[in-house]
DNA sequence: TAGAATGAAAT
DNA sequence: ATTTCATTCTA
């Protein structure tokens, strides 16, 4: 429960005083520390009061309530870890890769081999990591105003007023204690993205309204639709500044209001959603959320409007004609009812357009923003709860039959423009909004409690929803669930993923819906684990709560809704809203209707707000319907499986492949759907600025080992040192080269044997295990797994495919580097960074003797890489990169291409493909097939 | 708990 | 320049 993590946190706090004292510059300055632990014990001790009390209270509190307890979940001793450089997240990225490939080797191993490997990564990946070290850096700091790297002393001297002003803004900004502890915690706790996303998950963001703003915000406009691209839009150094991750910082931290505005709208929805999320609350007073004229959520969001008005007829066309003996009085009476919400929600949809354009144009005030959201939020709520109605339970049941006899609505068309694929359609189309509602009610009840609670709470909570504040929780899972569709959906717009992300989910669902809903929680668990040893070690550090939090809750949302879809009657719960959307049919009526209708009820109070609802609530749909939001919660959960778990590595590549032959297996029953898609939800919902920052984390590249291995090979250096250091002797030399294929076979198995021999492995040869064709095979085999895990992974296997082609070059072996110790470091580090420059800097190769040439050829299979990836459209791409790579200038060329305008041509690509042809095939190496479902590559950059 | 790696920040 | 510490996990 929340006492266990804040027993954790208080535990890690008292016990840190032995633990912490490592971890000075984790505190905060003195003032600070003392503010947040008054805040942290009020707020726990409402936290805990609360738990159930906050749910009711999130209407119009509960986003204070939720940032309190998300940030109570953080001692504030704990304070904010300090973001991870490039080589970390490397590392972060790529460890269990390594891991997975030797089982044997130590930590300490397989840093080596990062290392390695990174020092081979090929200067444009490595920028990758670096801009995003920077960003995410950014986002820190800007959600952490005054945190200090090493506070050394806790001496306030130095940060004073810096820190504690903005703090002080951030906190003053919160009104409430809770806010206060909130924002402090934030920042504190905020390690990195982890704990700001929890801040603003459960909070604030009413799942619509926070897509509204942060569409408004962080959507200059056309940013979102580029997604990776975003760079175009803004394309100046302050895009990466106002990178979704910087956003996020500062939406969680609320710090710069002020000044932020001007670049708020330039900012990245990471970006927008931290600012969101620590500041929710105080938006309403002081943040102009600035939105640069209508973002392009708001387009979309009228776009859906419009289309779900056909959707709307059809549906009712599509309900009349289905209408069949038994079911036609059911479904008659859904039509009923559907119908008048239809003609109240026509109303008030026109007005809510026009008053949401207004508003979105204007750039309505900060305040009434705030309350609005909240109001929608909550009204969002109210309606869920109040949409839930058992009827439409049955209607959906019924629908779901449909569903199957009806594959294909036509309503879905409009919708259809974003998904190009066509694996999810029959799902979606049959429960086409159900399905994401349902994630919602389950995720918004789960996740509160989760945060704080975690895993244990599955149980009472249940029990908890049902009986008391069902409606409280509700309106949270929805708030929070909606946050989270928000972040993806913006994400997913912004990227283009849709339709990639698509595919990747159906698949996913049907593994979880394979698994039972108690199957979820052993789901749940292997992330656990990796959680529960995090925290174990990390006991201090709140991260280690936060990852609890974020998981548990999906994990319990996932068992929840698994619970859900597999018995009717708990389902209902979830599910209602599926029904009703099913029911009401498909048409907008039945979305938007109940909503609305009952939010007006509700909500008669602000009646201008309604539109803002309605437009809200009917992209929401639309998302849902489209199977948006799964794609994104997929993408989330992938990014949470791998970046979370350890084992994310090794599920990935079987995941992975599972999801394939889901995917093209099918898109079988709808009730598959049903469930894999609460699934996804529950998962998804558990927090929106993990999964961010996971989303980003997980756009890193990630590179096969096998990609590395031949770097290595022309890139022998850092090896060689290692190896020099471990053994020398490779015996590259054993076989002639006859041909280039043996070479890169060699060099695989060289670069296997310098590993292995690292962690004392007998040498090559015919080494046990490590026969040549079995290095080689491993080093191979690894890839693949590496490829299924995210679509940023398929990229790098498809680097693996050309990697083999490419090389050629021999062993290097030459350099001797007898250093040792701190000096071997310091070479290490000259030369890598050495290396680095020339090829970010594309400065002169003069710089490096030896290491110039691997870098080329690693920037060529890189390139090749990249292009592959991109396939067909990226040919010509390929070509320029091809000839850039035959120069020696190959990194600078490398930079020049830009992976933005890659990312777009891919995305653009999968989206017209649906599904990619094998391209490889020019480079010969043909399979790997399955995980490329390439979709993904080029989507992530 | 030390430690392997790198890098950013602070001293 | 040097120290601190971020992540990860084993020995």
């Amino acid at each position: 429960m929340k006492g266990s993590n804040r027993n954790k946190d208080h535990s890690a706090e008292g016990e840190g005083a032995g633990k912490r004292p490592k971890r000075k510059c984790l505190q905060w300055h003195p003032l600070l520390a003392k503010k947040l632990l008054d805040f942290s014990e009020e707020e726990e001790e409402e936290d805990e009061e609360e738990d159930i009390d906050k749910v009711q209270l999130l209407g119009a509190d509960g986003l204070e309530q939720d940032v309190g307890e998300t940030e109570d979940d953080e001692s504030p001793e704990q304070r904010a870890r300090r973001p991870m450089n490039a080589f970390l997240l490397f590392c972060k990225r790529h460890r269990s890769l390594v891991r997975q490939e030797h089982p044997r080797l130590d930590n300490r191993g397989a840093t080596k081999i990062l290392a390695d490997w990174w020092a081979v990564l090929d200067p444009k990946e490595k920028q990758k990591y670096t801009d995003m070290a920077k960003e995410y850096k950014d986002a820190f700091m800007k959600a952490n105003p005054g945190y200090k790297w090493c506070p050394t002393t806790n001496k306030p001297v130095k940060s004073p007023t810096s820190t504690v002003n903005p703090r002080k803004k951030l906190w003053a900004f919160p009104s409430d204690s809770s806010r206060d502890l909130s924002s402090p915690k934030k920042a504190k706790t905020e390690e990195m993205p982890q704990l700001n996303f929890g801040m603003a998950d459960p909070t604030q963001m009413g799942g619509l309204s926070m897509l509204l703003l942060a569409g408004e915000h962080a959507l200059g406009t056309p940013e979102i639709s580029s997604g990776t691209c975003r760079p175009d839009v803004s394309e100046s150094s302050e895009l990466r500044q106002k990178s979704p991750l910087f956003q996020f910082a500062e939406i969680s931290s609320g710090t710069s209001h002020p000044d932020v505005p001007s670049k708020q709208c330039q900012a990245s929805a990471l970006f927008q959603f931290a600012e969101i999320s620590s500041n929710t609350s105080q938006l309403g007073g002081a943040e102009p959320v600035k939105r640069c004229g209508k973002s392009a959520l708001f387009q979309l969001a009228e776009m859906c409007l419009a289309s779900e008005g056909v959707k709307m007829e059809e549906s009712k066309l599509i309900k009349a004609k289905e209408s069949d003996g038994g079911r036609i009085k059911e479904l008659e009476k859904g039509k009923e009812e559907r119908e008048i919400k239809m003609e109240k929600i026509d109303e008030a949809r026109l007005q809510k357009e026009a008053e949401f354009e207004k508003s979105a144009k204007e750039n309505v005030g900060d305040s009434k923003e705030l309350r609005n959201f909240e109001e929608l939020r909550m009204d969002d709520i109210m309606g869920i709860k109040m949409e839930a109605p058992k009827e439409i339970k049955k209607e959906e049941l019924e629908e779901d039959q449909k569903c199957s006899h009806f594959p294909d609505f036509s309503y879905s068309a409009s919708s259809k423009i974003i998904i190009s694929d066509v694996p999810s359609r029959k799902d979606h189309m049959c429960h086409p909004h159900g399905i994401m509602i349902i994630e919602d009610p389950t995720a918004l009840s789960k996740p509160e409690k989760l945060k704080k609670k975690k895993k244990k709470n599955k149980m009472d909570r249940h029990g908890n929803d049902k009986s008391t504040p069902k409606k409280t929780c509700k309106k949270r899972q929805s708030s929070e669930s909606d946050i989270e569709s928000v972040m993806y959906t913006i994400e997913a717009v912004a990227k283009g993923d849709w339709g990639i992300e698509k595919l990747g989910e159906t698949p996913r669902k049907k593994v979880r819906t394979s698994s039972s809903g108690k199957g979820s929680i052993l789901d749940a668990k292997p992330p656990k684990k990796k959680v529960k040893s995090r925290e174990k070690k990390m006991s201090k550090e709140k991260s280690s709560d936060t990852t609890k939090e974020s998981r548990p809750q999906d994990f319990i949302s996932i068992s929840a809704s698994k619970n859900i879809s597999g018995e009717v009657p708990e389902g209902i719960k979830a599910e209602p809203l599926t029904p009703t959307e099913d029911a009401l049919p498909p048409s907008l009526s039945g979305q938007a209707k109940p909503e609305d209708s009952d939010c007006h009820r509700k909500i008669e109070t602000c009646g201008s707000r309604k539109s803002e609802r309605s437009c809200k609530g009917a992209l929401y749909k639309t998302l849902v319907s489209e199977g948006m939001l799964t794609s994104l919660r997929a993408n989330v959960d992938r990014g949470k499986r791998s970046s979370g778990k350890g084992n994310s590595s090794d599920h990935e590549g079987c995941w992975n492949e599972e999801s394939w032959t889901f995917n093209q297996s099918g898109t079988s029953g709808s009730k598959k759907f049903k469930k894999t898609k609460p699934k996804e939800d529950s998962l998804l919902g558990s927090a929106k600025l993990d999964e961010e920052f996971e989303k980003k984390f997980n756009s890193l590249p990630q590179y096969s080992p096998v990609t590395f291995d031949r770097k290595c090979v022309p890139v022998p250096r850092k090896k060689k040192k290692t190896g020099n250091m471990s053994s020398e002797p490779t015996k590259t030399s054993k076989g002639p080269f006859q041909s280039q294929k043996k070479n890169l076979f060699h060099k695989i198995v060289s670069k296997y044997k310098h590993k292995k021999e690292k962690p004392n492995v007998p040498e090559k040869g015919s080494g046990d295990k490590w026969s040549n064709k079995q290095l080689f095979l491993d080093a191979i085999h690894p890839t693949e797994a590496i490829f299924s895990e995210d679509k940023n992974t398929t990229e790098p296997a498809y680097k693996v495919k050309n990697a083999p082609s490419i090389p050629s070059t021999p062993e290097p072996t030459t350099t001797q580097e007898p250093l040792v110790g701190s000096q071997k470091r310091k070479a290490r580090k000259t030369k890598i960074t050495h290396l680095v420059r020339t090829a970010d800097g594309r400065v002169s190769p003069a710089g490096g003797t030896l290491d110039d040439k691997p870098k080329e050829q690693l920037q060529r299979s890189l390139a090749k890489v990249t292009e592959t990836g991109c396939n067909d459209e990226c040919s010509h791409n390929r070509e320029a990169t091809e000839t850039r790579s035959s120069t020696p200038e190959m990194p600078a060329v490398s930079a020049f291409f830009s992976l933005a305008a890659l990312a777009e041509v891919a995305a653009m690509e999968n989206v017209h493909r649906g599904q990619r042809s094998t391209p490889l095939t020019h480079d010969g190496q043909p399979k790997e097939m399955p995980q490329a479902p390439v979709l993904i590559s080029c989507a992530d950059q």
